[in-house]
DNA sequence: ATACTGTATTTTGAATTCAAAATTCAAAGC
DNA sequence: GCTTTGAATTTTGAATTCAAAATACAGTAT
C-alpha cells in the first residue's frame, strides 16, 4: 500500500531459485515469535488483535493465521472467543522438556558417530574453535549464536530429519525458558569444556561416549536453566 | 454415509471441566486429519479450497486456518500462491520417525517404572486383558483401537507432558504410514506377546527391562511398517 | 454499600469481497 | 509440427464486512 520494499526474488532465468517470497502470515509469525521469545510480549499477557494489527500494519486475517502457527508451537494459547494469550513458562514443563531433549541429544550422538563424514567433523571442529575464540574474547552474543549454530549443525549432520525438526521445535521453548530465567549464556566455562568433550568423542567416532557427552551437556544445561527459573 | 456425530465430547476425566464449544476451524481440521490419515485424500494430491469448502459447507476462512494446522502437523504442505497438497508418505521419513519414536518409547518406559502407581498398573493390565480378548475374538478394529489407547495411556502415565505431546504427534504420522502400507493391524500375535512383556516388566517395575521391551516393540512395529511400505 | 440484571460497547469468529498471482488455452511465429 | 506469447479464467492472498459472543458498565433492588 505504501513504500514498503517488496521482497521478491531477482528475476532469474536460471533454474535453482528456491527462494520464495514468503506469505504475510509467515512474516508476522516470525516477528511474533521473536517478540515472545525475547519477552517483549510478557508470559500470561492477553494479546489484543487490534493493537497488534495496528503495530504490524496488517489486517486481522494474516495476524490470526500467524497466531495459529504460534499456538501450534506452544508459544501462545488460543482461548475460544476470548482471544490469545502468551503461554506461561511453567518450570514443570521446562523440566519435562529437558527430560526429553536429553534423550534426543543422546540419539543425535549415536547417529553422528555412525554418519558424520570427515569433512563434517572438521567443519564442526572449526565452528568449535571459532566459538572458543568468542569465549576467549568474552563476546557473549556471538558465542551464544555460534553455540546455537553448532547444536543445529549437529542435529543436521545426524541425518534424521524428524530428529532435526523436533530438536528445533523444542529448542524454541528452551530458548524462551532461558530468556525467562535470564540465562541466555550462563555456564560459559563449563559449557565450553563439555563442548570439547563432545568434539573429542565425535572425532574418535565413539558413539557411546558421544551420546553420553551430549546427554550430559544437555542435562547440565537443563539443571542450570531450572535453577535460574526457580531463583526468579 | 459417514459418521459425523463424533465431533465433540472431548469431555472426560478429572475435575475442572474446561467444556468449551470448539471453533469451526478445529472441527474442519479434525475432519481433514481423518481424511488424510485414512487415505481419503491421496498423498500428493492437490487440495482445491473451493471443492473442500463446498463439501464441508464452510467458507474459505476456517478451511484455510485448518489447513495451517494440518501443515504444522506435517500432513499437508502449503505451497505459496499455489494452494495445498497432501504430503507424500516418504519411507525415508518414516524410518526417521521410528528411529526417534523408539527412543521416546524407551524414555517412557524408564519413567513409567519410576512413576506408575499400583492402580495405574492394574488399569493397564485390565486394558491389556481386554485387548487380548479382542485378539482372541479376532475383532480387528476394536483390537487396534485398544492398542492405540494403551499406548496413549502409557505415555500419559509416564507423567511427562512434552513426551505425551510428541508421541501423539509422531503417532499421527505413524498411523498414516500404516494406512499407506495397509498395515493397520499386522503382526497380531507377535505384537500381543510384546505387549505381555511390557506389562510384565512394568509390574516388576524394572525400568531397564521395560525400556528395552518398549523399544523392542516399537522397533519391530517400525520394521513391519517399512516392509509394508517397500512392498507397495 | 453490595449484588444482580439488563443494556451498550468491544472483541472475536466467520463470510464475503477485492486484488494479485498462477494456470489455462488458443493463436502466432519459427 | 513445435514452441512461445499473451489474454481469459481460475485460484489464492489479504482486507473488509457482518454476526455472535464476551466484557464493561450503569441502574436498580435488596
Amino acid at each position: 500500500m505504501d513504500d514498503s520494499a517488496d521482497v521478491k526474488a531477482p528475476e532469474a532465468h536460471d533454474g535453482a531459485a528456491p527462494l520464495r517470497r514468503l506469505a504475510l502470515f509467515e512474516v508476522v509469525a516470525e516477528q511474533l515469535r521473536e517478540m515472545v521469545l525475547e519477552g517483549e510480549l510478557l508470559p500470561g499477557s492477553r494479546i489484543s488483535e487490534k493493537r497488534l494489527c495496528e503495530s504490524f500494519e496488517v489486517s486481522r486475517t494474516p495476524l490470526r493465521e500467524a497466531l495459529k502457527v504460534l499456538a501450534n508451537e506452544g508459544l501462545v494459547e488460543l482461548l475460544p472467543n476470548r482471544g490469545a494469550k502468551v503461554t506461561e513458562v511453567d518450570p514443570r514443563e521446562v523440566a519435562d522438556l529437558f527430560e526429553v531433549m536429553v534423550e534426543l541429544e543422546a540419539l543425535s550422538g549415536q547417529l553422528l558417530a555412525q554418519r558424520a563424514g570427515d569433512a563434517q567433523i572438521e567443519e564442526l571442529r572449526a565452528l568449535h574453535r571459532q566459538m572458543l575464540e568468542h569465549y576467549r574474547r568474552q563476546e557473549r552474543v556471538e558465542y551464544f549464536r555460534l553455540n546455537q549454530r553448532i547444536h543445529r549443525r549437529l542435529a543436521e549432520i545426524s541425518g534424521n530429519g524428524v530428529l532435526l525438526e523436533l530438536e528445533t521445535a523444542l529448542n524454541l521453548k528452551i530458548t524462551r525458558a532461558r530468556y525467562a530465567a535470564n540465562m541466555q549464556l550462563g555456564r560459559w566455562d563449563e559449557s565450553a569444556r563439555e563442548h570439547e568433550a563432545i568434539l573429542e568423542a565425535l572425532e574418535r567416532r565413539d558413539g557411546e561416549a558421544l551420546a553420553r557427552a551430549m546427554r550430559d551437556h544437555m542435562r547440565k544445561t537443563g539443571d542450570a536453566v531450572l535453577e535460574g527459573l526457580a531463583a526468579r
